[in-house]
DNA sequence: GCCTAACCATTAACATGTTAAGTAATATGA
DNA sequence: TCATATTACTTAACATGTTAATGGTTAGGC
């Protein structure tokens, strides 16, 4: 079933696709997220934005763009509205008019502090549910697929 | 390196985040599709709704939501536009005119069998680079965290 | 020093992600 | 059968994803 006939290959079958694959389990990690997030009232680009400044001083806005997995056009959006909610400061690079220098601000750094517990709380729910091991040798995998993937893109 | 000296527990490593990983591994992955993608003038989720009709008959819009992995309000716009350029057909079910029949049309068979083959190819190149056999081990472990997590959701 | 190329961030335009509200059709129960 | 709740889809509003274009800023060759 599931199938049709046709003059060539066979097609794949829907089930083995590996972007809906990685999406589909992304989408139920978030599911566990996304509560915790709404209640405080941020979305989670932004709490990927203030997760990556933590504990990191100024941040280039192109670095931060590669750290947070965002294009920095969506960054320039998003830091514009963190800036206005005063989670964030920003201010050109003494040295380099051309790039910016992103900081978390103290309201920033208190709302990350206050949601940290909720959302640690979600991952230990996460690895009892599926196996500490197995989400460690998750990591992994994934991290050997990037380095896989990353070199001679075509 | 990386820590801030903090009264409670010390803040989990930022590249411990699992919906960072999977991000991240999406985005490596998407990177090999989107040139062809765009050589076809689609988006990857248009291409993820001809792909989930494709050799299915006609589907609900709801179906085709979960299907797809979408959530109904982008779907609503997506068949707009796809209805637009001919490339799905929608008529109200007989038994029930709530709900919305959705087919792909010839001109979308036409485009899904001309771009296959290309997907085909990166494939292809992803059990090249990452091995065949972790590539369908990934797929396995993802499923079942699937399984794991969308049991008992908190 | 000056012109040009390269660089970095932003803006623009269109498509989608996300939540809430709206609309029409069906099911339910008094 | 009639009011009500439920269901399925759509719209609306705001935020982000994605690609192209814009606008300052710096670097290099001359």
């Amino acid at each position: 079933m599931n199938e049709e006939k046709h003059s060539g290959a066979p097609m794949r079958d829907f089930s083995r696709s590996l972007p809906m694959a990685l999406l589909r389990a992304r989408e139920a990690v978030m599911d566990r997220f996304r509560p915790s997030l709404r209640e405080f009232g941020i979305t989670e680009q932004q709490w990927r934005v203030l997760r990556a400044l933590y504990g990191r001083g100024e941040v280039e806005t192109g670095a931060l763009a590669g750290l947070c997995c965002l294009l920095t056009p969506s960054l320039s959006r998003i830091l514009k509205h963190l800036e206005g909610t005063g989670l964030v400061s920003r201010r050109p690079a003494p040295s380099d008019q051309r790039r910016t220098l992103v900081a978390i601000a103290p309201a920033g750094r208190t709302l990350l502090e206050r949601r940290a517990p909720h959302s640690e709380a979600q991952y230990r729910a996460i690895e009892d549910a599926f196996g500490k091991e197995r989400v460690a040798a998750l990591y992994e995998t994934l991290g050997e697929l990037l380095n896989a993937l990353e070199k001679r893109k075509s």
